[in-house]
RNA sequence: GGUCUUGUAGCUCAACUGGAUAGAGCAACUGCCUUCUAAGCAGUAGGUUUCAGGUUCGAGUCCUGACAGGAUCACCA
C-alpha cells in the first residue's frame, strides 16, 4: 500500500474532526514536496480556507499536529505560507525500498484483459525511410511496448500503402530510364532504388512542364499535360484493370523495396504482428457507404456522389464516396476500420499518424461513432509533429531528406568515434565494439526523438542534435554501465544484497530521494499509457540517473565499514539498474553493462 | 479568409494537468580522477513564460483579443 494512500485518509478523518467537515478520498491529493523544504509529501491547505475558516498557515498547524498525534507514519510537518509539508517515517522508506527490489513484475502492471491495436510506421513503397518515419516507428514501437507495461494486449500493425499514382511514377521513371537496373546491379538497397527513380520521375516531369509552357500552355495545363504524369495516371488505370505486364512490374518492385524496408526495421528494432496492403483494402469501405444511407448518415447529392454532414459537430459537409461511385482516402479508412475489428475485436484502436492528418481522423472517428460503431470510443490518433531541418520542412520528392539509413549509421560511426575517444574499449572484442557501437548510435537517436512530447513539432539539426552527455541516451545506459560494474564487484567479493536489511534504520538524504525516484517507476508508466508520451518515460529515466550518479558521487559502497548499509547500497543500485533497464525497454533502447 | 495548433534561458526541451522562489541539458565560466567507469559530480551565470486584458486565494497552465510560426480546409493520399 503506498504512502499517499495511508495518508489521505488520515487527512480526511482530520477535516472530519478538527473542521467538522466533509470531503471526499477523491477530492484531497497529496503533491510531492519541493527540493527546498523539508518533508516528503505536502498537502494544499487553499482550497479549504471557507471551511476551515482560519488563516491556512494556522489550518495547516492544526491538521499538521492532529496527524502527528495520530500516526506513527508522519514523523514532522512545516507549514509554509498554506502549505502543509509532512515528513514520513524513515522506515516507510525503506519498507517501500524492500517492496520494490523484491517485486519481480517490476515495470509489469498485471493484464487488464483488454486488446489494443496500434498502427504505426505505415511506409509509401516509393521511396525509402526518413527521419520522420524515424519518429513514427520508434513512437509506435515505445507506445505499443508501454501498453504492454501497463497490462493490455497489443497488436502492432503495419499498414503498407504499396498502391497508388505514386508507386506509378517509379514504376515509370523506371521503364524509362532503368534500363533493367536491380538492386543486385546497382549495388542499391531496393528501397532506394526505388526512390531514385521516383526522384527521376520528379526531375522529368519537371522538364517537361517548363517545355509545354515554353510551347504556350499555362502552368496549370501543362502540370496536367505532361506525358509523364499521363502515362502514370494510365498506368494506374491498367494496375486496376489487372493488367498482367503493369502487375507484374508492380510485384518486382514493391519486392525489393520490402527487401530494403525488412533491413531498415531491423536496425531500428522495431516489428510488427500483422500488415495490411493497400492492395487488398483499397476497395473496402464501400458497403459501409450504403450502410451509412440506410441509416440517414450520409446524404446524396445532385451528381449522385454522397456525402457526411458534420457541421453540427463543428466540422464540414465531407465526401465519403465519388459521383462514380469510386473510393477516396476516407472511404477505404472506414473499411479498415472494421476489417481491424473484425479481424482483433480491440478495445482500442491507435493511429500513429503525422499531424497533418487531424482533420482527416477527426471526421473519420466522427463518422464510425455515427454510424454506431461498438469500438468509436476506443479510436485514437495518436498525432505527432513534424520533424524541422534547420533548413525547413524535409521534402522526398526533391531529395532534401535525412535518410533513415544514412543517419542511423552516422549515429553508429558517432558513437564509434566517441568510444575511441575515450579509450573505452580495453578488453573488448571486435565484435562486442561493434555491438557497444550501435546499442550507443541507436540509443542516442532513439532517445532524441522520444524525449520530446509527440504532440509537438520538433527540431533536428544533423550537426548539433546529438550529443552524448547530459539528457541523452548515452548518459542513461552510463549510469546503467556503472552499475553493472558494481555488481560485478560485489558478486566477485561476495557480497550478500539479496536479504532484507532489517536492521537497516538510517538513510542519507540522497539514498532516500533516490528511493522516492524510483518508486514512482509504476505512476510514470500509467502516466505514460494514459497520455501515449513515450517522452514520460525518457524524463523520468534522466531523472533515475541523475538522483542514481548524485547518490554515486556522495556515497562510497565498497568503503563503507558497516557492511549492512554497504549491502544495501549494492542493492540499492541494482534496483536502479533494473529500472533503468526496463525503462529503456519501454522505449526500444538497449543498456549495456560495461561502456 | 475559416478551422486546428504552437510560442518558456543564446540553443534544445521540462514543469506531476490551477499551487510555493518557472526547472534540466547543451553552449560559457570555476572546482573535483592515487579511492566503485570523469559519457560523471559540485558550483557560477543566464527569464517581464511573445504582447495586452480577464477569471481567483493563486495563471507558463483556463478565457478573450493582438502578434508571430506551422498544419489543414480536393470528387489527392
Amino acid at each position: 500500500m503506498s504512502l499517499e494512500s495511508q495518508i489521505i485518509p488520515l487527512i480526511q478523518k482530520g477535516f472530519k474532526e478538527i473542521f467538522d467537515h466533509e470531503v471526499s478520498l477523491e477530492e484531497l491529493a497529496l503533491q510531492p514536496t519541493r527540493k527546498e523544504f523539508e518533508g516528503s509529501f505536502t498537502f494544499v491547505m487553499f482550497p479549504y480556507l471557507k471551511v476551515t475558516k482560519m488563516a491556512p498557515e494556522a489550518a495547516g498547524t492544526k491538521l499538521g499536529e492532529y496527524l502527528i498525534s495520530k500516526s506513527e507514519l508522519i514523523t514532522a510537518f512545516n507549514v509554509v505560507k498554506g502549505f502543509l509539508n509532512l515528513s514520513v517515517n524513515e522506515n516507510s522508506w525503506i519498507d517501500i525500498f524492500r517492496e520494490l527490489y523484491t517485486n519481480t513484475n517490476l515495470g509489469q502492471l498485471p493484464t487488464n484483459g483488454q486488446k489494443v491495436l496500434v498502427e504505426y510506421s505505415s511506409p509509401n513503397t516509393n521511396k525509402p525511410l526518413h527521419l520522420g518515419h524515424l519518429r513514427n516507428n520508434f513512437l509506435g514501437y515505445s507506445v505499443a511496448e508501454i501498453l504492454k507495461a501497463n497490462g493490455y494486449k497489443v497488436i502492432k500493425a503495419n499498414l503498407v500503402n504499396d498502391r497508388g499514382i505514386h508507386i506509378c511514377k517509379s514504376m515509370v521513371a523506371y521503364l524509362h530510364y532503368g534500363k533493367g537496373e536491380t538492386p543486385t546491379s546497382s549495388g542499391l538497397k531496393g528501397d532506394h532504388l526505388a526512390g531514385k527513380y521516383y526522384v527521376i520521375f520528379d526531375k522529368e516531369y519537371k522538364k517537361q512542364i517548363s517545355q509545354l509552357i515554353g510551347e504556350g500552355q499555362s502552368e496549370e495545363e501543362a502540370k496536367k499535360n505532361a506525358p509523364l504524369l499521363l502515362e502514370a495516371q494510365e498506368m494506374l488505370r491498367k494496375w486496376e484493370a489487372n493488367d498482367a505486364e503493369i502487375v507484374s512490374l508492380w510485384k518486382q518492385m514493391n519486392e525489393w523495396v520490402y527487401e530494403g524496408f525488412d533491413a531498415t526495421y531491423t536496425k531500428m528494432g522495431v516489428d510488427f504482428d500483422k500488415f495490411y496492403y493497400e492492395s487488398d483494402t483499397y476497395l473496402l469501405g464501400k458497403d459501409i457507404v450504403e450502410e451509412g444511407l440506410e441509416k440517414g448518415v450520409f446524404f446524396k447529392k445532385d451528381n449522385n456522389s454522397t456525402w457526411v454532414d458534420l457541421s453540427a459537430e463543428g466540422l464540414d459537409e465531407k465526401l465519403v464516396l465519388r459521383g462514380d461511385g469510386t473510393s477516396v482516402y476516407i472511404t477505404q479508412d472506414m473499411g479498415t476500420c472494421d476489417l481491424k475489428f473484425n479481424d482483433f475485436g480491440f478495445d482500442k484502436s491507435i493511429y500513429v499518424v503525422g499531424n497533418e492528418q487531424d482533420y482527416h481522423f477527426d471526421v473519420l472517428f466522427k463518422i464510425m461513432k455515427k454510424l454506431g460503431r461498438p469500438y468509436g470510443d476506443g479510436l485514437y490518433h495518436l498525432s505527432y509533429g513534424m520533424v524541422d531541418l534547420p533548413t525547413g520542412k524535409m521534402k522526398s520528392r526533391e531529395g532534401t531528406v535525412v535518410d533513415a539509413d544514412d543517419l542511423m549509421q552516422e549515429m553508429i560511426d558517432t558513437a564509434e568515434t566517441h568510444t575511441k575517444e575515450l579509450g573505452k574499449i580495453e578488453g573488448f572484442s571486435e565484435e562486442e565494439a561493434k555491438n557497444l557501437y550501435e546499442i550507443l548510435g541507436m540509443g542516442a537517436l532513439k532517445y532524441f526523438l522520444l524525449k520530446v512530447d509527440p504532440k509537438k513539432r520538433m527540431l533536428f539539426n544533423p550537426k548539433e542534435s546529438i550529443e552524448f552527455q547530459g539528457n541523452t541516451g548515452p548518459f542513461i545506459q552510463y549510469s546503467h554501465a556503472r552499475i553493472a560494474s558494481i555488481l560485478r564487484k560485489a558478486d566477485q567479493i561476495g557480497v550478500d544484497y539479496q536479504k532484507g536489511f532489517e536492521n537497516l534504520s538510517k538513510l542519507e538524504a540522497v539514498e532516500r530521494d533516490l528511493i522516492i525516484t524510483l518508486n514512482d517507476y509504476e505512476k510514470k508508466i500509467k502516466q505514460a499509457a494514459e497520455d501515449f508520451s513515450p517522452a514520460t518515460i525518457a524524463q523520468y529515466l534522466f531523472e533515475v540517473a541523475k538522483e542514481y550518479n548524485r547518490f554515486y558521487a556522495e556515497c562510497s559502497i565498497f568503503n563503507e565499514a558497516d557492511q549492512e548499509v554497504l549491502a544495501f547500497r549494492v542493492a540499492l543500485s541494482s534496483l536502479t539498474a533494473k529500472t533503468i533497464k526496463s525503462g529503456m525497454k519501454l522505449l526500444g533502447i538497449s543498456v549495456p553493462d560495461r561502456m
